[in-house]
DNA sequence: GTTTTGAGGTAACTGCCGTTATGGTATTTG
DNA sequence: CAAATACCATAACGGCAGTTACCTCAAAAC
């Protein structure tokens, strides 16, 4: 009974590529290409995918295929199915930050920007977001990204209703903070219709909705 | 070369058992128990199954497990995963449907009941509702039922909010359609996040929220 | 009693998935 | 040049899925 040796030790796993970062660089090897804008591409692709089959049916083989390259890629970087996911989530949330700091002008405006936003690239964003949030029930991790994500959403949009309201131009007897529920609670709504029934946001619906919206939170005595 | 018999014919799919209805009745096996109630159970735990699961985690293995048998009953009382799945969509909306035609009242109290409906049994027909919704998106057949019933759905609330209107209980500064697409949309938009930060839906929270809400749509030369 | 039929269990078949191990190649450092 | 390393393709493994074929058993009709 000599013979146990045939644990490998598990060979610590051969990538350092855990965040998003660049490889330590100390190595040296080939030259490190642009590690981090091969893995950003591999996040567009994978958005792309999730937002066209779902969570479940963008795996990892489908991600490499559409991305011309083999599981191998996918796998060195991303440890993970579960670590590509996060990426595209947390990508997403900042791309969202990022168009929401963007926005300073006045509600309207920023609406409406923001659904031209959603509808361009085919919209893949919006459709990948939907799906993720679906999947965000499920799993745990996810979910707590989404209720920190939302939260500073839901803040940042109250405060500056807050100002707006300050300013006369929202409605001040509903709280800020209600108004902001509410608005966000109709974003998301028309967030899940958009993929079913496009054609309900053809432009003129569309210039109808953001303008009811506007009437519906502003002050109430305005002109008419 | 005589042999070339093990083709088998196909066998006529053995079950007559395509609709919810009654297997005929007119041969003379077994006394058909109660075919409807048996599959309406199963109905009943796939919901469950799905509210928990998702869609793609509800297997056809998962659910006979919960319903205690095994896929051979599963299978003989749907055709396909796909018709189960089906069977749970149209239950949802007929459930939904009634709900909505058993409310006569007034916005207010229809919505509090409403949420109230949605938080008893564990909310699984709402969990179950927001992952086939996401589902509805990857495929078409479902699709096409969501945006039937979505219309009715908005028609019926669009209906319902005209005649507010000219009993001067509702604002008359938005077109009734408008008024009940963003209710609609509020509604989904709550949908998607009690799952997600049921925390936000306690007692006091919702009655917060509603009220708001029936403060949005109120006429404006209402109190204060 | 025999046959028919409703009801459902068992298990095999095929296919896709995530994971992991391994091997190969190009490039940079020494 | 040689060694080390970043990058990636290939392929195997185990698991779970939907579907389908087959088998069993009880009850009703004859």
């Amino acid at each position: 009974m000599a013979a146990r040796n045939n644990l490998k030790l598990k060979s610590a796993p051969r990538s350092p590529n855990i965040p998003g970062e660049m490889p330590a660089k100390r190595g040296r090897g080939r030259p490190a290409g642009d590690h981090a804008a091969k893995r950003a591409e591999l996040v567009k692709v994978a958005i792309a995918v999730v937002a066209q089959e779902g969570f479940s049916g963008a795996s990892l083989r489908k991600v490499a295929q559409r991305a011309g390259c083999t599981t191998g890629a996918v796998t060195y970087y991303f440890e993970n199915k579960e670590a590509m996911v996060l990426a595209i989530v947390e990508g997403l949330w900042d791309e969202w930050d990022s168009y929401l700091a963007a926005t300073e002008d006045d509600l309207k405006s920023g609406f409406e920007r923001f659904l031209n936003w959603a509808k361009a690239d085919e919209s893949d964003p919006w459709l990948a977001g939907f799906q993720l949030i679906a999947h965000a029930r499920l799993d745990p991790a996810f979910a707590t990204i989404y209720q920190r994500r939302y939260a500073h959403y839901r803040k940042t949009l109250a405060t500056r209703l807050a100002k707006e309201q300050r300013r006369g131009k929202i409605r001040s007897d509903i709280p800020a903070d209600l108004l902001a529920d509410q608005l966000c609670a109709m974003a998301d709504g028309w967030m899940i219709m958009f993929p079913i029934e496009p054609e309900r946001f053809e432009a003129e619906r569309m210039k109808a909705l953001l303008d009811a919206m506007v009437v519906l939170v502003s002050p109430r005595d305005d002109k008419l």
